[in-house]
DNA sequence: AAAATTTAATTTTCTCGGTGAAATAATTGT
DNA sequence: ACAATTATTTCACCGAGAAAATTAAATTTT
């Protein structure tokens, strides 16, 4: 067993063409090698080859018995699929109060969830990598594994970091500055660990195995406590120039307008996000206990008129945000997902005029918006799907390695 | 000489490596084949070969007099450099009352411009390409030139465009929509014809000639009568799925805000346009003469203030909407184009005081803007950029289809 | 049931772009 | 003139992918 960590770096030719073969593989579920030459444009005698390695990897299996159902003449296909039994990935999301966790296998199934508490919401970079430590054996323990059983671990936290080198500018949840993360995941964590936002991350397992399968340009646009954005161009996550893009929840919607929690003011967050409606709901009332967006969803079911005012503005002006969007970037599809609690029909009705009314008229159809009503463990399930990228690259390049050797 | 004009398809392999070596050779001016081996981080060989190639074809030449400046010991470099001669290309911009035309070499050095007068702001396509091919003879008698001499032009349009495919959905000159020009181009026209939207063209230019010359992410906004933008992102130009993104000019900076001539409300462009500052700054005044925006700022600096609040506000408007690019790009530069009249010294200012305060706050400097103060044929040379680029891979792609023959 | 047919996958042979090593070219320094 | 140095070219080779031929595994026909 290794012990090198390097970020998986470009590949060559032979490996890109063995990811291709793989993909391919996975997000058809199951197909032969004839048709995934077909899929890829290349010739059958370079997917043989391909899946030769892959299977030698233990990558992919073949499936054991076609249950013959369109018999065909002539020898029959040999469908081909992921082993999810091929290694286990996990995915953490650092959030308030605690450090969420999903194991998953190669297939990206889900093995088990954890949730591991944290005692404050920001910590040094030292602590927090200690939790993330103490949230993978806790979690490993829970569902009777070993941690040596990870194969690596991709962790997601709000905040400007850029994935590539998993340096830190900036997060909620870290009390300094400038972290360079490699070197602390090195030197405490068992398995390869990358970083990356919460967003993008959420955003990769949309395009992996979600809405996004496929699609060359699409965007995934997170509404919580803030608002956060994942962009998918031209087939690759988009993470702009320093990392610190997406910051859609920072949209300026209203000169002037409400606080946000960043200190400026007219963020669409500071109108959208969970913290601003309940503010704006519950603004110079009498309140027994501390409010939720749930409330505010009840009062406005019961009547509420100035709880039914928050979600239709807030709805509105998403509505028009969204429509920046798709002016700026004329994506094929947006999903937004939410965890808890639920997009609320009127929300989504209010939601999608205002979009219809604010895009630049075409006569090409709108994007596609689908909504993904999920619950907090989307987050770390988006980890788990950029882990197992991640563990797929080393893996290759490390075979590639064994063969050299 | 051919007469197929199909659209540049993708290269194989060894035409994408002369490609880049032509690239490298344009962006360094002139250069060595050891350092085109080194910043392309290939073989010796493989440098050379290609070079045989792009010298036999006529695209570039080997420098003849090197200066002799810092003499070093060893067999000195042949410098190389591209040979403008090789072609001309015709760049042209659809403008409100005329055709504007560059003729440019292949080094993209102007040869010469000319204006052709247009009758209407709006034709049929049938029209459009006839004005185009009178504007092309014109110019080309003008600047004593044949039209077999042009290789290849580039039309710029506003509107919404496919430039691969030149089906354009929608644009303001034209009075139909959804027309696929490649048959018109290809019938009325003498050389392969390209269009694509105008301010792409822009942004290819800075790409390959101007300050955004070997970045992988940046944006350009053009702010004239209306405002537009392009925009690179990893060293591409990004289009969108359907070839109607970076509306910047539609961004809806405010609720209900000001009317703009897309027929919605609160458009940037409906702010910061050169129609709705003269809009604002002469509403209800008796006015004697068609206004422009020359009369506004004569009049700030002459002490009016209400030209001084169009203009301030203005500053202010445009700077939030560049924030929120920012925001949602993290370019690494920003180029502010405008022919004429320039930009202002209190308008940057005021400008770049509120992208300040509206960006989110990171450690790392704010991407670079770069003011450009060009004249109306900034349009038409935008469109020579993508000219050359187009009938380079024209040219490589039939040099080796020569060789097969 | 054997042979023919059909389709899938593998093996073989070949092509071609790119590379390393060696050769050649064009200088300066001694 | 000759050695040293650096740039470029030539040449033999490698490796990924493709076309063609072959083998494999089924069904259909006779």
């Amino acid at each position: 067993m290794t012990t090198e960590f390097a970020p998986p770096g470009p590949l060559d030719a032979r490996d890109a063409t063995r990811l291709r073969v793989l993909q391919c593989i996975r997000s058809a579920g199951a197909i032969s090698r004839t048709d995934i030459a077909q899929a890829l444009d290349s010739s059958p005698a370079t997917v043989t080859s391909a899946c030769v390695a892959l299977l030698e990897a233990g990558l992919i299996r073949e499936e054991q018995r076609p249950p013959s159902e369109n018999v065909q003449r002539g020898r029959p296909r040999v469908m081909l699929q992921i082993n999810g039994d091929a290694l286990a990935v996990a995915g953490m999301k650092v959030a308030r109060d605690a450090i969420l966790v999903m194991i998953a296998d190669f297939k990206g199934d889900e093995i088990g969830t954890y949730v591991s508490p944290l005692a404050q919401s920001r910590m040094s970079p030292d602590q927090l990598v200690q939790e993330v430590r103490r949230a993978l054996d806790a979690a490993c323990a829970a569902l009777d594994m070993s941690p040596d059983q990870i194969a690596g671990l991709s962790l997601g936290m709000p905040g400007f970091v850029n994935g590539e080198s998993s340096f830190m500018h900036w997060s909620s949840s870290v009390t300094e500055r400038n972290v360079n993360f490699a070197p602390l995941f090195r030197r405490d964590l068992p398995c390869p660990t990358f970083l990356d936002n919460d967003a993008n991350l959420v955003a990769k397992a949309e395009h992996l195995f979600g809405a996004g399968k496929g699609l060359r340009n699409f965007l995934v646009v997170t509404i919580e406590h803030g608002v956060g954005m994942g962009i998918v161009l031209n087939g690759e996550l988009y993470r702009g120039e320093r990392g610190c893009g997406a910051e859609f929840g920072h949209m300026k919607v209203q000169f002037g307008g409400a606080l946000c929690q960043c200190g400026q003011r007219g963020c669409l967050e500071a109108y959208v996000g969970d913290y601003a409606m309940v503010r704006d709901a519950f603004t110079g009332r009498q309140v027994d206990a501390a409010k939720t967006i749930q409330d505010i969803l009840d009062a406005a079911r019961g009547g509420d008129t100035l709880a039914q005012e928050v979600l239709d503005r807030a709805s509105q002006i998403l509505g028009v945000a969204l429509a920046n969007l798709v002016n700026l970037f004329d994506p094929e599809h947006i999903v937004l997902a939410r965890s808890r609690p639920p997009f609320d029909h009127p929300y989504s009705e209010t939601l999608l005029n205002a979009l219809r009314q604010n895009t630049v008229q075409v006569d090409a159809p709108l994007p596609e918006i689908t909504v993904r009503n999920l619950n907090e463990m989307m987050w770390a399930k988006g980890a788990t799907a950029h882990g197992i990228e991640m563990v797929t690259l080393l893996k290759l390049r490390g075979e590639g390695a064994e063969d050299a050797a």
